[in-house]
RNA sequence: GCCGGGGUGACAGAGCGGCUAAUGUGACCGACUGCAGAUCGGUUUCCAGAGGGUUCGACUCCCUCCCCCGGCACCA
């Protein structure tokens, strides 16, 4: 089936088919580490490692590259208050990145590229927009670009250079001509890091490595780009000025894609607010596969309330999908070859399979994909109680594996040892005759004692059960 | 003011021009059961922000209004 994706260039859904053949080059905007991962993260690198998931699943050659900021002001202004270097600053946030990015499943980036490793790409960039009369040098040594020079201004975001309220949020900078030209370069001032450039020492603008990062690796031209919605103006407008005026080539990227916003309690997370939630805090509070679930159990492009009573309603719900995976790969060992349920069996997986696809293939619409994996949470477990037979099972237990992989969620349950699994069986079958003895103290305490180490007993109409959990 | 996204049943949140408005959570009832747990079935919800229009028929398309969220020039 094919993809559809939501393009906020267009502000439609279009059929996805990159540039060449099978490959996609996905560029995703990273972050400055200069404070801790918060769930705002979380939620667009949980949502584009989804996309790229997804992607490589459809059979495309996906190239994920991501860029850290690792120079820029609000780094500086960390250096100021901490007195710390900029590098040991970027170390340690970008460190605690990558930590909570692999506890929450983020493994599909090929490339970090860090800005300050594309200086000579940043200047010569920037001279070839000079050149071109795009840029100019301010009296005090920083590059602006001149928004006014490029026709293309303004058309991402859908917004009218008149219409816009310069200042809104971000005082203006008195040393551009125009008050909507942004900084390609930035003049050092006294103990700043810095780079040599042509126009003397100085660092990046924001919007420039970027470009400059993707130029490099992709040229002029490519697949996906992604990033928060409040990327959207002036970042992304400004990439696709840079880029297409430097390269001449339209359009820079083929589609754009925005991820909605964390909330608390309906208002922005902000440090200020005093609801800021570090991925740090909520990974003491919950698994990070529940915090993953909760995360794709809304689509990308709308907004989430990150409320402690919505995660544990997000880690009941998980608890049901993991609970029949359980239940699959328990029955599996120890169900005969074929059984009653297996017709309803098969033809649940297929649906399951078919409608999964269908819901990713809708801009990657996660919401409707776990609403399947519900639907069919419940198919097999009807099945396993009407008797699956051990082929159907498998399958089952492979379709759950291709669904969790995808979404990065459902890792496949421990597998223990032959000899522990004999064991197990044995203790069960002891307890059986406890219990046909009516020694239910007995029964009990064998039952507590496994729970104590993670072995679930279930007393079924068709006999106990024993999972792992 | 301008641009973008929204307003759906107790809550969260999908799809679709027309079968009982998906899915989950919560609550309640039932089945199963020595107890527990898990699971299954059922109920909890039908004119979907307000008002018009198009249509044989709209929650779904169009218009107006109200309200919420994001952006408006270095926030994922």
């Amino acid at each position: 089936m094919a993809i559809q994706v939501y393009n906020s260039l267009s502000r439609r859904k279009e059929e996805f088919v990159p540039l060449q053949g099978n490959r996609v080059s996905m560029f995703v905007c990273g972050l400055t580490p200069q404070d801790e991962t918060h769930m705002g993260h979380a939620k667009t690198y949980v949502g584009f490692d989804v996309v790229a998931r997804f992607l490589h699943h459809k059979g495309y050659h996906v190239f994920y590259l991501q860029n850290v900021t690792d120079i820029e002001d609000r780094i500086i202004d960390k250096m100021r208050s901490t007195g710390r270097g900029w590098k040991d600053i970027v170390n340690q946030y970008f460190g605690e990145y990558l930590e909570v990015m692999s506890a929450l499943g983020c493994t599909s980036v090929d490339v970090y590229a860090f800005a300050t490793d594309y200086i000579p790409e940043i200047v010569e960039q920037i001279q070839g927009l000079m050149e071109k009369g795009h840029a100019y040098l301010a009296d005090d040594g920083s590059v602006y670009y001149d928004t006014t020079t490029f026709s293309g201004w303004g058309r991402l975001s859908g917004q009218k250079v008149e219409a816009l309220r310069p200042g809104a949020r971000v005082a203006v900078e008195e040393r551009k001509r125009h008050p909507g030209d942004f900084v390609l370069w930035r003049a050092q001032k006294p103990g700043e890091p810095a780079w040599d450039s042509p126009w003397g020492k100085g660092r990046p603008g924001w919007h420039i490595e970027d470009t400059a990062i993707t130029i490099r690796h992709f040229g002029p031209q490519y697949d996906l780009h992604g990033g928060a919605t409040e990327l959207l103006f002036p970042h992304h407008e400004a990439e696709i000025a840079q880029a297409e005026a430097y390269t001449g080539v339209t359009p820079f990227v083929k589609y754009w894609m925005h991820t909605g916003m964390v909330m608390v309690k309906g208002e922005e997370m902000h440090k200020s607010l005093g609801n800021f939630w570090p991925v740090k805090a909520a990974l003491k509070l919950y698994e990070p596969e529940v915090i993953r679930f909760f995360l794709v159990n809304v689509q990308y492009r709308g907004p989430i309330d990150f409320t402690p009573d919505l995660l544990d309603e997000a880690k009941r719900s998980y608890e049901r999908l993991r609970e029949t995976v359980r239940s699959v790969d328990a029955e599996r060992r120890r169900a005969p070859e074929s059984g009653k349920g297996d017709r309803t069996l098969k033809a649940a997986t297929t649906k399951a399979l078919d409608d999964f696809d269908v819901a990713m293939s809708d801009d990657f619409n996660t919401r409707e994909a776990v609403a399947v994996l519900f639907d069919y949470s419940r198919a097999v477990n009807k099945a396993i109680d009407s008797g699956a037979g051990r082929t159907a099972l498998d399958e089952a237990m492979r379709a759950f594996g291709t669904f969790g992989e995808i979404l990065g969620i459902l890792a496949p349950p421990a597998v223990g040892a032959d000899t522990i699994d004999r064991l197990l069986d044995l203790i069960v079958a002891l307890r059986e005759d406890a219990r046909k003895r009516k020694d239910f103290a007995a029964a009990d305490r064998i039952r507590d004692a496994l729970g104590a180490v993670g072995v679930v007993l279930e007393d079924t109409r068709d006999g106990v059960r024993w999972k792992r959990r």
